[in-house]
DNA sequence: TGACACCTACGACACACTGTCGTAGCATTA
DNA sequence: TAATGCTACGACAGTGTGTCGTAGGTGTCA
């Protein structure tokens, strides 16, 4: 697995993510390259024999036109994209990068509000914060 | 400018940020190819001027020997990946990404309470929390 | 002045990754 | 059987990267 997801390839997964369900090669040239006169066949193919190899999707061969699915999930792809960029960049920790941003207002005060009621969420004395979105996510003890 | 750091630029830029002073390509190159038993002369003089070409760093010749120093900051490098990834990903917003980490247990009790710890300090109600490790949130309004 | 050491500048290369296309061959159906 | 559409995959050009070699500049010292 490359680990990074190349232009071409960030298309074919962003398709999978968005339809949340299978899908065949055709489908996806024909929303990937709708507008072309020629039909890009083999790219799509060779596109999806790679993603195949290099993890990121399942292919379902049990009939004979394929269906592809996405075996990684957005947040989980960029999670780990996230976490990588940190481990190279700042030993591991957010923080500073995250401190960057918002000093710079490269993060808007909505998502800065959004951010905190997610950790909040995850606080250790976790509670109190009346965070809009109603969480009671509660990935109980443990 | 390139965008991404590759490898060894990367391990240049490091050193740059660690010293946070100007060195010479020969300090450089004792600092990367410390253990090589042939030095690396050329090598680092190609990076250091792809580095300058991506605008990387920047390059003093007022004398023979020159010195070289980082033009970007490592927080200002990362959070330029943080965005264009949030960008790639997820229209911009880094917070599933970070609910995803959170939610994995990817992130530290400690790094969530730093994170949080600088999102209070620029809060809007940002009035004076004592922001130390303790986790004193209780800036309830809003 | 000449020898030597060290520096910069940069062409050239091998390698890897990407996106693309073409073609061979299999399935399905008219 | 022919037509259509699919899979599998070799091949290629373009690009980025790390490396090296060499040409030529500069400084020092006997």
């Amino acid at each position: 697995m490359s680990r990074t997801l190349a232009n071409a390839e960030l298309a074919v997964m962003d398709l999978l993510w968005k339809k949340a369900d299978r899908m065949t090669a055709r489908e996806i040239r024909e929303s990937l390259y709708a507008d072309e006169k020629k039909a890009q066949h083999g790219t799509v193919q060779r596109l999806l024999q790679r993603l195949e190899e290099k993890g990121f999707i399942e292919r379902d061969k049990s009939i004979s036109v394929h269906f592809f699915s996405a075996n990684v999930s957005r947040e989980s792809y960029g999670g780990g994209q996230l976490e990588s960029l940190a481990e190279r960049l700042t030993a591991g920790s957010l923080a500073p990068l995250i401190t960057h941003l918002v000093e710079h207002k490269k993060i808007s005060r909505k998502e800065i509000e959004k951010i905190r009621s997610i950790l909040d969420a995850h606080s250790d004395s976790a509670s109190a914060k009346p965070v809009s979105k109603p969480q009671s996510k509660k990935r109980g003890s443990k």
